[in-house]
DNA sequence: ACATTTTAATTGTCATGACAAATATAATGA
DNA sequence: TCATTATATTTGTCATGACAATTAAAATGT
């Protein structure tokens, strides 16, 4: 039992989270939208809240410091962000939405729609409560852990 | 509803993943093993079938051919694996467990079940089985989706 | 048998994650 | 105030994923 992969929850989970990357990947490129999911994610805090420092964006959206650094000095290059260094605190970025980055949302919405759409065939609402629920057990357990 | 981020499935799933991710190399470096998760995943791959050529272990466990052939790659410079042309046709390379392979088995597998524990704390067997139902129905969603 | 197509593996490139180390600024304590 | 500590960000390195291009060998069609 234990010993199969198939059945150890850390596998299955990170399988379909590939799966899923690989798939909307797939309706990115059908669109030709030039943004990655992990891209999008950043994004998505700054329309929630745009100015956000890349502290906030990080803890928000579990990403490593590091890597929203990143991630934002590569939307800075395309455009879609700018950075200022906070009057107040000057240690921190703030970091704000261009046009370019507010223009897109739409389409980055629909991305995500369609994607969860196939992902979803045939799996009841109910169905779908239940997911969301278990993982957010499992989210807040290793969350806690990890502190 | 649907333009939270929170509620999107692949959002969620993501999350959830690289949570696990973060937590299994937590117990990865308290227990000094000097093997990844994804080396881990080829590794179990061969326990179950020594012998598999690089597309059949891409194959199962749902991973590029080329990141496959280097995680190979590594593992035989790590001295876990062997590779040998197949002899019937000579475009197969099939993969073999050297002893330091085999030798880890155990250790794996106890980090495997380390953090699920850590993750199902509280998750019914019941929740334990929708949620394993539901992420089978998903996955196979995408794949045919993806074929 | 030979040309074409398919298959298996490899290599290169970019994006990201984990993690460590470095840097700059702020906050705190003697 | 000055030294120490804490915080925010950045940079570097390695492992991996996606994807394209390449190479080598097999299979196929004529």
């Amino acid at each position: 039992m234990q010993d199969n992969l198939e059945n150890i929850v850390n596998h299955r989970v990170s399988i379909v989270a590939v799966l899923m990357k690989r798939q909307i990947f797939k309706i990115l490129s059908k669109k030709e939208l030039k943004v990655t999911p992990d891209q999008w994610v950043v994004l998505y805090y700054l329309w929630q809240h745009n100015g956000l420092s890349i502290g906030e964006i990080a803890k928000q959206s579990k990403k490593d410091f590091a890597n929203v650094t990143r991630i934002v000095d590569k939307l800075i290059k395309m455009e879609y962000l700018t950075k200022k260094r906070d009057k107040n605190d000057s240690r921190k970025s703030n970091v704000f939405l261009q046009p370019k980055g507010n223009a897109i949302k739409e389409d980055i919405q629909n991305c995500w729609k369609e994607a969860s759409d196939i992902a979803l065939k045939g799996i009841s609402k109910i169905e779908q409560e239940q997911l969301m629920n278990i993982l957010t057990k499992i989210e807040n357990n290793i969350l806690i852990d990890l502190e």
